[in-house]
DNA sequence: CATATATTGGAAAGCGCTTTCCAAACTTTG
DNA sequence: CAAAGTTTGGAAAGCGCTTTCCAATATATG
């Protein structure tokens, strides 16, 4: 239906070769009056080459697959957002696939592995992996990525996999996490409560180990640890069983016993769960961060706009995305293949030094 | 590289025609014993279809582009999420653009041709513009899409659109910006700013057009319009400028002249930069909503976790991602191609009456 | 000026599928 | 049981490009 390349080259008189020559960066340059004919031809005509009929012929696709878990989720959305700005860059489309949504092909299928073999089936010259990894994998998964990646696919994955041939870039969950919590336990923290995520992600579990770690080290032993779900309402909801666990409520604050302990604080496995968590506190009439205090992980972009400022863990997120993006496109780069992080210490946790209990 | 159908038939004892058919659903269905031979095989080598070949092949693509403005935006990402739901329903893959990354193949290009003519070129089943339509559209990207739609392409449109034989999902901004302020109105607001974003775009434009008019009908003319970018910081840079020209001082409220006035409501074209608004009057020492008042547009999602609650025009974002992919994928659905939206008074402001200035 | 060497445009063979015909093998029916 | 109808599998023609050869022409060399 739409103008193809043998109409094109009819009308300027040449033939599909030069047509294809001319139009579609060959190595082999026609003459300049020839070539002017061919573009003023497919100008009049309104010629778009056909993508899929290239990749065929080519075979390479010019396609990147990003998987994330959920696009809306501001932590996905702003690596999708460095994912695209590099694949644009490499002059490649990404097709984005989330795993928060249900109905792959076949029922027995997760998400991801639906989302994963239809990149596949697209021929995708790239896959990136940006959900993160469960503690074990799906054998049909690293058996597909298996067979793509022989078949000259290129896998990048957010955080260490097991997926064999798969590049990773790896995440500071675990040191990162650790150093936040030494940062809170050099302010005179002594109370701590992890929300704790979901424990079979990795992301989950290795911040989770950090913030156990650092507190270990220190003889620290958090009052609670409560898994629940990686978002807001996850953060919510574990908070509010938190603290009911520990019997902390608004008016325990407000009859004041003055020798109450220190503020119990909150650590998070991720900024949006300390959100939910925030949410939670406030709706017990409880303040941040005087009464509790929390600290997330990540620093999504949009903390910049929430008050009391959220303490957490600065990852580069576009800047990650970018780096997966290139480790997936380009096949000779140089780059390396970790990643810093820092602690930002806001109001909401640690801010002060916390005076004795 | 990837094992093929051929082989894969071969393999099976079969022919080409009849393998195609067993795997790949067609109308004719092979004898369950060679069918079962064909579908054994398959798995044996793990064949994937190349989707690229089929798609030449049926002239049908299975995919749908998707052009966002930003999709860190949580307002983009919303509605991406809806339509990534409803595409992985009709089985479809999205193609992701957001023209907030520069670099198009011609320099010329605005990232928005550039990406739609990248789709173009996929020959995606189906276009959806998310990002506001401009208050003139290029016409080169009228050209592009009327072309495209002529060939059997769908392009849907957020807020109506000039590009001929385009579907457009009209979202009530004008509608719910008058709504909103009328109902802030109601609470007794005299004094109002406006944040009134890019104004080229409709999405902002036609907001402040219904602010406006809600204020007009009621004999009240803003203190101030100020135009500025569409995120967070557009909010923040245009909020200190309203102060700034509006000499309010959070100096000037803690010298307390009691008959002072009313606090100011400040009206922006989405949340987004309602959010930013807010930072920037915290950064000035100014209480919400007891010294200024903040509403924004739209409802995202994150609002959830804002502390003090936005009020806010709520659109159904990620429905509305789902209507669009619908309308774009659904040949002959019967759905309504209107949008409701209602008022949502949260403490930033309207939320008490306000007494007599 | 004849021969060797670049350069250039075109014919045709794929890329991996779908689908239209066809012919062969079965079923039905009078 | 023959004639007509119905399934069923396969051969082959595309889908719209790229790219390898080839042949033809233009340029450089002794």
């Amino acid at each position: 239906m739409a103008v193809k390349l043998s109409e094109v080259a009819r009308q300027a008189g040449v033939s599909l070769a030069t047509a294809s020559r001319v139009l579609n960066g060959s190595a082999r340059t026609p003459a300049a009056d020839i070539s002017h004919r061919v573009k003023a031809a497919a100008e009049e005509l309104g010629y778009v080459a056909n993508a899929q009929a290239q990749a065929l012929a080519r075979s390479t696709t010019g396609l990147v697959g990003l998987v994330v878990h959920d696009i809306a989720d501001p932590y996905f959305s702003a690596i999708a957002h460095g994912v695209q700005e590099t694949a644009l860059h490499y002059r490649h489309q990404v097709l984005l696939a989330g795993t928060d949504i249900a109905g792959g092909a076949e029922p027995a299928e997760s998400a991801e592995l639906a989302a994963v073999n239809a990149f596949i089936s697209y021929r995708t010259d790239a896959i990136i992996l940006a959900a993160s990894r469960l503690a074990d994998e799906d054998p049909r998964l690293s058996r597909a990525l298996g067979r793509y990646i022989e078949n000259g696919g290129r896998v990048v994955a957010l955080g260490a996999t097991a997926i064999p041939g798969a590049q990773s870039l790896s995440l500071p969950n675990k040191e990162g996490a650790a150093d936040l919590a030494g940062a809170l336990l050099k302010q005179g923290h002594t109370r701590f409560a992890v929300l704790a995520g979901p424990l079979e992600r990795n992301t989950a579990r290795h911040r989770v180990e950090g913030f156990a770690r650092a507190l270990a080290d220190a003889g620290v032993e958090p009052l609670a640890v409560v898994p629940g779900a990686f978002n807001s309402q996850g953060g919510f909801d574990a908070t509010l069983e938190c603290l009911d666990t520990l019997g902390i409520t608004a008016v325990g604050r407000a009859t004041g016993n003055h020798a109450r302990s220190a503020p119990l604080c909150i650590l998070a496995a991720n900024d949006v769960m300390a959100l939910g968590a925030m949410t939670a506190l406030r709706s017990r009439g409880l303040r941040i961060p005087r009464d509790v205090q929390v600290a997330g992980f990540d620093d999504i972009p949009t903390l910049r706009d929430h008050s009391p400022g959220l303490t957490t863990y600065r990852l580069p997120l576009e800047h990650i995305g970018r780096l997966a993006a290139e480790l997936a496109l380009d096949p000779d780069g140089k780059h390396g293949n970790g990643m810093g992080g820092e602690v930002v210490l806001r109001e909401s946790a640690g801010a002060a030094r916390l005076e004795g209990a």
